[in-house]
DNA sequence: AAGTGGTCTAGACCACTTC
DNA sequence: AAGTGGTCTAGACCACTTC
């Protein structure tokens, strides 16, 4: 690890074990400097990285302080116990892993062909009239209990391979374990829409009830989309969490 | 403004007029550093940004790489010309400034008031229990469309003077202008949720219609939580857009 | 082996606040 | 005036890919 994701941790223990309480000053970034023995660069990417966590705030001629959050004084969120998460901080690093600490997840494959997609879908994947993709549609369940449907479309050409097994799993363990791809960035709008029938169905909730949906396209770090989906997620067993940094 | 936003800005009219394409390569950071006559950290803090921007993907051993997104491509978005915009990059610089360019901001105020909040909420703030607030909930319209119900509390002590007529203006004015506050960031929960029948009549929708919530939390640079609010945004008219860096 | 981005040093100077 | 974070230099070394 690096010094500064090492320094950034030691910073973030230090403010979640209350040694420097919310409201309170950090340490300057001279004394930081002199204390893990590093040069200012160093001190200030610990500082930004504690920032982009959501854990404190610098203002220029004066100090970082540490947020006074909801966290840091133990207060549970509004819905927490009944409601599951989609991701931390707004991070995609897919459904298993999201749910993996939680519960068992399962699939429902609905669809899994390859087809020549939607001239929209073909934009949004940087591909041509007559390139061919995965197209696959799945239920997802934790423990049991539907949460979001997924529909998914992939270039072959992009990711060869992929079997009706890997849809059934993982398919991101599959692009990172076994093809070894990178996935940078995700590219996401996020709306609220009533559910049909049939997703009503799948969803086992009522038709015309709030689902999150998480229209998404996903990068590799070549800066190729690898992936464009459209997945709906029950409103009343999903939330997602951002910071924003203005 | 400073050397490496300036970099930033122009390699970013390079790849929006075209003369880097998508899924090409930028000059490696030595011949930027050559070409803008700076130094490497300034060339990677250009890079750094351009990345958060959603442009670019750096590869280590091999360069950086400009996105293949719809956007450098010239297409719209799915619903693009019948979908208001919450903002773009899901930065929060408030409704009034958001959707300034887009048409005629006004406000319906439902209350405005001083009171003890809740616990809940008392806790969010950081506030103890006998420490005051202002109390708003208001319907936002974009041309005299309904766009969104927000109900916001904000500590007495931080945002001193606030009245009426800056509640059916701009808050966030009010603020920055006439306080000198610095909003630094903010901490949200994205939901799914059926409109109430009060909600309905508010936003000329049909009761049970889809919404989009947004639980937020806003800090100063000082660290303090400045505002908690939950707004209900008509899922129809509305859409956050995210980028996400993994 | 050569080329690429990522981290780091030890300083300097500047913008902003008043610790 | 003194203290704070923010930017920048001119290098160095390292991790990773193969341009």
């Amino acid at each position: 690890m690096s010094k500064y994701a090492e320094i950034a941790q030691d910073i973030r223990a230090s403010i979640e074990d209350g040694a420097i309480a919310p409201g309170e000053r950090l340490p300057t970034v001279v004394e930081l400097c002199e204390l893990y023995g590093v040069s200012k660069v160093t001190v200030r990417k610990a500082v930004e990285l504690l920032a982009e966590q959501g854990l404190v705030s610098s203002r220029r001629g004066s100090g970082t302080f540490v947020k006074a959050t909801p966290e840091s004084k133990g207060v549970d969120g509004r819905h927490a116990g009944d409601t599951l998460y989609i991701g931390r901080t707004d991070r995609s690093i897919g459904f298993t892993n999201e749910h993996a600490h939680q519960g068992e997840v399962s699939s429902v494959v609905h669809l899994f062909a390859i087809e020549v997609p939607p001239a929209e879908v073909a934009a949004r994947l940087d591909l041509g009239d007559e390139d061919f993709c995965y197209h696959d549609v799945r239920t997802r369940l934790l423990d049991g209990v539907p949460l979001v449907i997924e529909d998914t479309y992939m270039p072959l050409e992009l990711v060869p391979g992929l079997k009706r097994h890997h849809v059934e799993g993982s398919i991101y363990n599959y692009l990172r374990q076994d093809l070894g791809l990178h996935l940078a960035s995700f590219h996401r709008i996020v709306r609220a829409v009533a559910a049909t029938a049939e997703e009503a169905g799948r969803l086992d909730i009522a038709e015309g009830d709030p689902l999150l949906e998480l229209e998404q396209i996903g990068f590799l770090d070549s800066g190729a989309p690898f992936e464009y989906s459209v997945s709906r997620n029950v409103g009343s067993r999903s939330a997602l969490h951002t910071i924003n940094i203005t």
